[in-house]
DNA sequence: CTGAAAGCGCTAACAC
DNA sequence: GTGTTAGCGCTTTCAG
């Protein structure tokens, strides 16, 4: 391997000669100097990373990523928006769960052995007691998940909020007999959108039903092919999320239900990629997961470098986006 | 800084045995042990990941992942199939240059003072004498160039037979003046399209027609309003991508043009939950993206270990996947 | 069992 | 200008 000292061997110098030249620092003659400088190059040296950073107080900072499938847009996107935050100094390193709870324990807990200076987790389904046991060693920022601890901050979405106003759209806009393909139970995030949506049910007096789902498309179409063979009546549909939606929507057609004069649909993400391109274009919750990226680097980073953070928590608001798949031209709601 | 010396002064021990208590390696005193594990514990102690590995030959690598733009699906999925390769002991360093050129330059030379033991770079527009450089000092897997450099392997999929593929099924199926939305003619990808598709025409003796567009859906949207305002006539459209494409059925449809019966339509990259959603579903190339990103994983992993690769190349196959977009009602081609 | 000592590759004082 | 030295935090012989 090239190193300093086999630099300064070849030149008949000493290593911190060659320091020196190669960081541009102190004075050296410069027939040394051009000679070191040639000589680096020719053997390809790179200096070690690791001893830098042993004796220098780098301001390097390494943070994990863990997310529980890349390939999902939310996930990604809010990647882009970590990223973006992190400039020249700030290194990320992603780590895909594939929504192992197995491998995304092992993640969070070999992070601080990895040279890991603090953790962004997507939305995980952890134990609270592994997060509160790492939070001892780094900092941690959590999504969609509350927590009050010294070296954590927390990144939430008010999916209640979110829940209850695609609920009051649905209502509002003639739908009587709402359904809500949830996900599943286990997810705080759905839990939430849950009692969001059984909330504004109940505040119109009207009865709320829950079906558990996955959450992705397939599960969605597989719901809902359900519910239509079993014959079950409802004129709207509050989805956990947008993939949902679109099985949904699928499953209705296929069974020739009109979208949205038989039945309203609304998803959640607001992915307008998906949104946009499906027919009819899908009502959404929005969240702005980006921005909810660049907020969680900006708080760790924050965390790493001053060792707690005055807020420890960000809750976000949803937004109603509305498209086709919601609105009935019965003149009883408008945009 | 909780340090092993620190444990030591606590316990009243030396360094050496702290480690090895630690490490559990060696025999150490039943009390001491315990003493030991106990005050590590209380401190919050963690090894210092750059002193660790200056001294053990860590089995630990650090691969660097270049990309334009995470949240696109094409690369959300590579980097899926990379993250599946690199198990426990490869660490991950994403990269978004976000489509910047300069941006992705200084990520790319600044990549070995990092601790990155190798880079992936996924379809990028560096110049070729930067990665010649940057190969002297750190492997480099490319993603369709076609470098063949001692330090290098590039992935490739064979755009030129994608794009083939795609025009003699639109031609067997019946179309003869068939357009092709290309995006750039800078990028290699492109150029390799426009080839493939210009010889599938000819070697049916039809006429060519390229048009440039860029690669999102809006700039396929907008060159087809183009190309219907100005009348043009043709029955058949292949575009470079599936977003391209996308946009183009948007405008079909606007003009009240029926697909496939007016007009039949190809994609490219087969990104199925676009394909599928979207009315009439859309016929695309397939390529195995997330296997590719195995690939590119592996074959740098082999290329950090062993200094070199055997293969310098990998070429990918795309496969055609027909949907409802092509295929019309006339019985002259069936899947 | 336990600790002293060497050394990984580098930077930074501090002499010369 | 240049080299010597110490030390970052750790692992690993090697004596005792």
């Amino acid at each position: 391997m090239a190193t300093l000292k086999e630099i300064a061997r070849l030149c008949n110098v000493s290593v911190s000669t060659v320091s020196k030249v190669l960081n541009g620092k102190g004075r050296v003659g410069e027939s040394k100097r051009r000679k070191i400088l040639k000589v680096a190059k020719e053997i390809g040296y790179t200096p070690n990373y690791h001893a830098r950073r042993m004796v220098e107080k780098s301001k390097i900072l390494t943070i994990g990523l863990i997310v529980p499938d890349i390939s999902n847009p939310f996930f990604s996107t809010l990647t882009r928006g970590i990223e973006k935050t992190c400039g020249e100094n700030v290194l990320v390193i992603l780590m895909d769960s594939f929504r192992n709870l197995d491998r995304e324990e092992k993640l969070i807990k070999n992070a601080r052995f990895r040279g890991i200076d603090g953790l962004i987790i997507g939305n995980s389904r952890v134990n609270d007691d592994l997060v509160l046991e790492i939070s001892r060693y780094i900092p941690i920022v959590v999504f969609d998940k509350d927590y009050e601890l010294k070296n954590t901050v927390s990144i939430i979405l008010d999916n209640k909020h979110g829940a209850r106003l695609a609920t009051t759209h649905l209502i509002k806009n003639g739908c009587r007999k709402i359904v809500h393909l949830s996900g599943t139970s286990e997810l705080y995030v759905s839990v939430q959108r849950i009692e969001g949506y059984t909330l504004a049910m109940k505040e119109n007096n009207l009865e709320p039903k829950v079906y558990l789902t996955g959450y992705d498309e397939k599960s969605g179409y597989k719901k809902m092919k359900e519910l239509l063979s079993k014959n079950e009546k409802f004129d709207g549909v509050f989805c956990v999320n947008d993939l949902v939606a679109i099985g949904a929507i699928k499953a209705l057609k296929e069974n020739n239900m009109r979208i949205p004069e038989d039945v309203s649909i609304v998803g959640f993400d607001n992915d307008e990629e998906l949104c946009e391109i499906i027919t009819p274009s899908l009502t959404s919750i929005h969240q702005p997961v980006e921005e909810m990226g660049e907020i969680a680097a900006r708080s760790l980073i924050n965390l790493i470098e001053n060792g707690d953070s005055k807020i420890k928590k960000y809750v976000f608001s949803p937004r109603l986006v509305i498209r086709e798949s919601s609105i009935r031209n019965r003149g009883e709601y408008s945009v």
